[in-house]
This record gives structure tokens, sequence and C-alpha cells, in this order.
DNA sequence: GGCATTACCGTTTTT
DNA sequence: CGGTAATGCC
């Protein structure tokens, strides 16, 4: 069992004389200066104002996590709190176990009483399990995963006679986690909102979902943090708790917050109001999935006499590249602003430069590499970061031709793979019967006949009898109610989770779970395979049982994995990495590659389409990480020529090109060998028509970029028609509009494209043709790109 | 109930 | 174009 019990409920014991905090308070004393010592000015105030509220802006790659920990070493030495008097949240746990790593360097041992270290997530389950029959919940209740939660609507929407195909589950989930976010219970959630979905039934199905988990004992990612907030509010005796109990209170990537935890956090600093937040305001790119930057532009507001230390002086970039970043994130409003100063030399200017397609673009990069790499540059110190994964296959391909050694970062997750899950979802029958998600998952996989018909009967058995699922389809078999083979596979299943269940505190977890597999016939599913990835999934399976060695025992290792979604990759050989400039946050390296810097990919279409001006803004910071990775290297790309959907669209260079300043850019001239001479004009009409109009942009929708995006995605216009010294890359006009026109060419019309030349038209479809060119073959290409020949 | 074919869709991602 | 989800047929 996981020990629940901290010193909570009575008071807390005063530091035991010669014990871990007043060991480590002693040796923090002793050696003060030491761990002071090393910091910049603004650093150190960040780390000794320790009374009331704080924010700390610290722009990229300003020593922020160290000033986080030192601040905890600092408390802790100066004895105002205990270990366990300290709450320091996070987003991600590998931030989490980053944090509490370092303060591990400085402290020893006293790290490990920091209970309250933690993600949002983690530290609300704790809260929650501590008073989940406040919560209407058992304390050991599962944590279901979007999977689960997908399914559980699923059956919401089936119940309720809703079509799913009107209105896909995914999308009442997707609403229902905006609503968890901004901590809108389903009374709350506003009219206008609960009617887009079927019918203005949203507010309604959210509140059965919310029954359904009850049912189950279940609570999905948001509740984590809304079922805490509810019982603060209603609970005013467990929040002074809670009150008495955090001295500190600091939190990790304040801009990144969403309303929810926003209220969380507020609740809890109503006591001690020692509360510190870090973060950035440019470095805020989760605004899609409900961070609200806005909390930390109000900071001083929500939390009154706060304090607020800039930290500025940059030690990871060169000057240039600091440069660059801080001036493309000043045409950014709405931020708190900062100027990063950089604490070295100017270092190599940003490069920027053009390909003529994507696989071109892939290739001179890939050279780029290798020429580095020979010159005696590790290649994990190189990074690509693209802004849409599909960028990354180009990539792979291309290293792979060459040999170079390369590793992606994201991709399918360990724990979201169906074998994972699936093994899961075995375990956690085996732990909790009642776990009818983790039941229906597993019923009939591997296939034992136990088809969707079965299913239902053994649901509605369940529901009738109150019973778990594995109870009701017990009594379904003695009750002789279903046919003859489907019985009898299905009596033998639940002997064995019966047998299993019993098991669970005679033998070793690890090896309850390999006879599992074994004798559920899981593993020999795979093992039959004969599909290329099969081989994959039974290693991942073993990795699982691996993986469980370090957990005490199965229900330590469940609760882990419910909220713990990663696995720490190990880092292998040296390899240059491949990632989404989502990922890359918090990372560094000696040289950054960012391809794909064009309108419509970066920024992204969708991302102006859906939230404008706010949304381009968020783009532009996404930018601004993107370039401060980079210690000393950053080179952007751009191609002129993209497949997307299979179709190739032309497209014309980010203007966030345009907004990087001319004394840090180098422009490269596209070599010779590249685009056929056609691009070279590209860099150079570039580099001379940027500067002409440097006034900001007022409002986004009004600018000559906004209508060139416009345009470009109306019309598919075709960008590298306007080659040497066209119109195409000059701000305010149209561009290459005049070759829009949508017209109607015919089978057999000769035609011409930028890219693949002359040829014949072999089909139409819409405005989708089928073009036989003579040198290129058939390609499926949008009228817009052709002209008549 | 299981498998094959077709329809659809196509940022970013953590917990 | 390529992956997944959902239907339709055996």
């Amino acid at each position: 069992m996981i020990d629940y019990s901290d010193p909570f409920d009575h008071d807390v014991p005063a530091p035991r004389p010669g014990g871990i905090a007043a060991r480590a308070s002693a040796a923090l004393r002793k050696a003060d200066a030491d761990y002071l010592a090393g910091l910049n000015p603004e650093q150190r105030e960040a780390v000794e104002t320790l009374d009331g509220p704080l924010l700390v802006l610290a722009g990229a790659g300003t020593g922020k996590t160290r000033v986080l920990t030192t601040r905890i070493a600092h408390i802790l030495a100066l004895g105002k709190a205990r270990p366990f008097e300290i709450l320091a949240v996070t987003f991600t746990n590998k931030a989490a176990r980053e944090m509490r790593e370092r303060v591990g360097k400085l402290l020893g041992q006293a790290a490990e009483g920091m209970q309250w270290l933690g993600t949002f997530h983690s530290i609300g389950t704790r809260i929650l399990r501590r008073h989940a029959e406040l919560a209407g919940l058992h304390s050991n209740f599962t944590i279901l995963d979007t999977d689960d939660q997908i399914r559980l609507i699923k059956q919401v929407l089936a119940a309720e006679n809703i079509d799913d195909k009107r209105w896909p589950a995914r999308q009442l989930a997707f609403a229902i986690d905006g609503w968890k976010n901004r901590a809108l219970s389903p009374k709350e959630v506003p009219v206008g909102e609960a009617q887009s979905f079927a019918a203005g039934r949203g507010a309604e199905l959210y509140a059965m979902y919310q029954a359904r988990l009850r049912q189950l004992n279940a609570v999905d990612f948001g509740d984590l943090l809304l079922e805490p907030i509810r019982l603060f509010r209603e609970h005013k005796d467990v929040l002074e708790q809670y009150h008495r109990r955090f001295r500190y209170m600091l939190v990790d990537e304040y801009q990144d917050t969403n309303t929810a935890q926003y209220l969380w956090l507020r609740l809890l600093a109503q006591g001690s109001k020692n509360l510190a937040c870090v973060g950035d305001d440019d470095q805020s790119i989760y605004g899609w999935r409900g961070a609200e930057v806005e909390n930390i532009l109000k900071f001083d507001r929500d939390f009154p006499g706060a304090k607020i230390v800039r930290l500025e002086r940059n030690y990871r970039s060169t000057g240039h590249i600091l440069n660059a970043a801080s001036h493309l994130i000043a045409k950014n409003e709405g931020r708190l602003g900062k100027t990063l100063r950089p604490q070295t030399e100017l270092g190599e200017k940003v490069t920027v430069a053009g390909s003529w397609d994507s696989g071109e673009e892939a290739r001179a990069i890939g050279d780029e590499i290798e020429a580095l790499h020979s010159k005696g540059h590790k290649l994990d110190e190189i990074a690509i970061l693209v802004r849409a994964s599909f960028q990354m296959r180009e990539f792979e391909e291309r290293f792979i031709t060459l040999g170079l050694n390369y590793r992606v970062v994201g991709g399918p997750r360990f724990y979201e793979r169906a074998e994972i899950r699936d093994a899961m979802a075995y375990l956690r029958v085996i732990a909790s019967p009642a776990d009818a998600l983790a039941f229906e998952r597993i019923v009939n996989t591997p296939k034992r006949g136990l088809g969707d018909v079965t299913v239902k009967l053994i649901i509605e058995r369940a529901r009738a009898d109150s019973v778990t699922l594995p109870e009701a389809a017990r009594r379904l078999c003695d009750a002789g109610e279903i046919k003859a083979k489907a019985r009898q596979a299905l009596k033998d299943l639940v002997l064995s989770f019966d047998r299993w269940t019993g098991l669970i505190d005679k033998m070793r977890h690890t090896e309850l779970a390999e006879m599992v597999l074994e004798e559920s016939g899981y593993t020999d599913m795979w093992a039959k395979d004969r599909t290329a990835e099969a081989q994959g999934r039974l290693e991942n399976l073993k990795e699982l049982v691996r993986s469980m060695e370090q957990f005490e025992n199965l229900r330590g290792f469940l609760e882990h994995v419910s909220l713990v979604m990663d696995v720490d990759g190990a880092r292998g050989e040296d390899a240059v990495t491949i990632m989404t400039l989502h990922a890359a946050k918090g990372l560094e390296y000696d040289t950054v590659f960012l391809p794909g810097w064009e309108e419509g990919l970066f920024p992204h279409q969708r991302s102006l389409d859906e939230s404008g001006r706010a949304g381009l803004e968020e783009e532009r910071r996404l930018a601004y990480v993107g370039l401060t990775r980079a210690r000393r290297r950053a080179k952007v790309w751009f191609a002129s020529n993209r497949r997307i959907h299979g179709m190739w669209q032309s497209s014309i260079p980010s203007r966030f090109l345009d907004e990087l300043p001319e004394p840090d850019v180098d422009v490269i001239e596209a070599p010779a060998s590249y685009g056929g001479g056609s691009f070279g004009g590209m860099g150079g009409s570039y580099g001379a028509s940027r500067f002409d109009q440097q006034k900001p942009f007022n409002s986004t929708y009004d600018t000559p970029g906004w209508r060139r995006a416009q345009e470009n995605r109306a019309h598919a216009t075709a960008g590298p028609g306007a080659r040497s010294g066209g119109p195409m890359t000059i701000e305010g006009e149209l561009v290459a509009s005049s070759t829009a026109k949508s017209a109607g060419f015919g089978r057999g019309a000769r035609v011409f494209h930028q890219k693949f030349g002359n040829g014949t038209v072999v089909e139409v479809d819409g405005n989708k043709l089928t073009v036989a060119f003579d040198k290129a073959g058939h390609k499926r290409v949008l009228d817009g790109f052709v002209q008549a020949a």
C-alpha cells in the first residue's frame, strides 16, 4: 500500500533535535554563503524575499530553476519551515523530478521530506485521497486517462440515444476538459457553450458524465484539481488545515496555469500568503489547452503587495541570438516586458535560409549537421525544432539515408501504447475488480468469443444488481443466461481473475504480472501476431514488467502510472534530437535548427483562424522559445513548397522572418544547386524587402502579412511563381493572386507547375487535379498551382 | 463475432 | 499520402 499518511491530521511534531531537518538546517546555516554566493543580485533578491507574494519573471536561460531550488534551501536553512511545510508545484513530472534532484543536491536527505513537491495533479490526488469521502469517493478511487474518459462519454451518449456521429464523444470530452480547466461545474457552464453540443444538452451530459464517474469511484484529470477546490470552498476546516500546513508555496511555470489551477493556488495562498510564482509570460505556449497568460499578467492585482523581480541576465545564448529573439518578441502586445541581456560575446548571427521544398530543406540541414559533426560537434548538442510533428518524418528519412544518429522526442508515449494499456487493464481489474472500464477493455482481448452482445449483457446485469462487472459475469454464467461457448470463456476468465486477485499479497507483483500476461493468453496473442510491430510490443511488455520493479507493490505501481505518464528514455548514443517546439521548452542546445518558417505552418493557420491576434502572439512566443533554445547557433529555414495532405502546396516565408532584426541575422543565399537558381532571388528579395516597412502593426487583420496569408490560403497561390524579384516577398503586395484563378482545367489540358514543370491533366476532381507530368510522373495538385502551359 | 475494405481527416500535449 | 476508425460482409 502507498503510505498516504504523513503527519497531517495530527499536529506536526517539532523538528527532532538531531533529526534530518534539524541537521540539514544546521549544515546549511554553516555553509550560508555557499548556496547564495553564486547568485546575481536579482536572483538573490528572488531567493531572499521570503515573506509575502512574489512573482519572479524569469526570461529564458536566466536561472529560473536555480532560483526556485535555492529558495527552498534558503527557507529550510533559516528554519522558516520544515520540508513538509513547503508546497512546491510544477506542471510535469519531469520538472518535479528535476526540482527534487536539485534540492537534494543542496540539502541531502531533507529533500526527501518534501512530501508536497510534485505536479498540480499529484498533489491534487494526495489531497483528494485524504478527503475522498467529502467528495463522494472512496480513497482508492481510480484516475481515468483520456482513453477511458472517451469510452465513458461514449457510454453516456449511447445511453441518451445521442448520435455519436453528429456529436462525437471526443468533442464532448474536449468541451468538458475546457470547462474543467476553467473550474466550471455543470451548473456553471455558460448557456451559450452548453448550447453548442447536442442541441443544448452539453451541460446536462457533463453532469451525467460526472455522475457516472462517481458511480465508478473514478475521477478524471480535471477532477484532481476541481474537487480539491470544491473541498476547500465547502469545508473551511479542511482549507484551514492546509493553510496551517503550507507556510511557503512555490509555483513553477506560472504562465502555464489555467483558471482551475489559479483558483486552487489562490485558495491555498490565503493562509500564509507566502506564494512565490516563477514564470515567463513570453514563454506561454499552452493557451490552446487552457493556460491563461492573464494569470501572470495580473499577478500583482490578485496578490496585493506582491513583489516582482525580473531576471534578465541570460547565461545561455550568445548576443545575436538573444537580440533576435528579443526583437521578435517585442512585437507582442500585452506582455510584462523584459529584455534579455547577454552575458557573453555576440557570437554567430542567426541564419535564415530558404530551400525549394521540404525535401531539400532536410537535405541541406542534414549536410550542415554532418559538417558540424565532422568538425567535432556532438550530435547531442544539436536539435531540430519543428512546429508540427509531420515535419519530422522528412528529417528522419534523410538521416536514415545519411546514417546519422537521431532521436525523436515525443511521439506515442509508452503508457499510451495499446499493449501497455491492455496489460495495465488486467492489473487494474486484479487490484480492483470494480474497475469497470478496465474490465471492458480486456474482457475480449485476446479474443475469447465475448463480443458486444455478451458485454452488453454483463453491463446490464451489473447495473441491475449493482455489482461489479466480474461479479455480474459470474452471475450470468451461473444463471446460464448466455450461450454455452461464451459462458465457458467467461467463466474461465472470471475464475482466473479471482485466482490472480488472491495472489496479490502472496507473490511479487512483477511475477504476478508476468503470470497474468502469460495465463491470460495476452503475450501469446502478440507472439502469434506477425505484423511488423508485434515484436516491439512484446519488448514493451517486458519493459513494463521491468519498470514495476522499482515499486513496492502493485498498488503503488498503478498509482504511479495513472499520474506519471512518462518513462525516462535512456539517453543512449550521441544523436541529433528532433522534436516539436512545444516539447523543447526548458531545454537547450548548442545548435538549433528551426525549419518550416512559412506562413500557414508557422505561424500555424489554425492558430490564426481560431484565436486571431492572440493566436498569432502565441505562435510568436513559440518562435521566441525556439530561438532561445540555442546557445551558439540558431539556423532558421523555410521552404517554398511543402507537401501537405499528400498535395504540394506553395508557401511564402513566415512573417516572423520579417520581424527578425537585420543586424543580427545573416540571410544565406541559396547555393546554386538548390532550387535551380529560381530561389536565389528569394533570399535576395527577402533581404531587400523586409525592412521597407518596419512599422509595428496594430491589428493583425489589417496588415499585408495577414492579407497575404488569407490570400494564400483562400486561393493557394503560386508562391514560387514569384521568381527573382517577383512580387512575392514584397510586403504589401497581394502575392501572386493573379495565378490563383481556379481555372477550369479539363482532362487533357496542358498545364505548367512550378515544381513539376509541364504536364497533362488526366483527371479532375473538384479543384484537385491529377496531372501526368512529363518529367515528374503522376501527381495530385490543386488547380491553383498550375497555369495553362 | 471476426476480418477486410472503405471513409475520413490531417497543430501543438500534460496530467 | 498515410494513418485510424467505422462500416459491411462472410
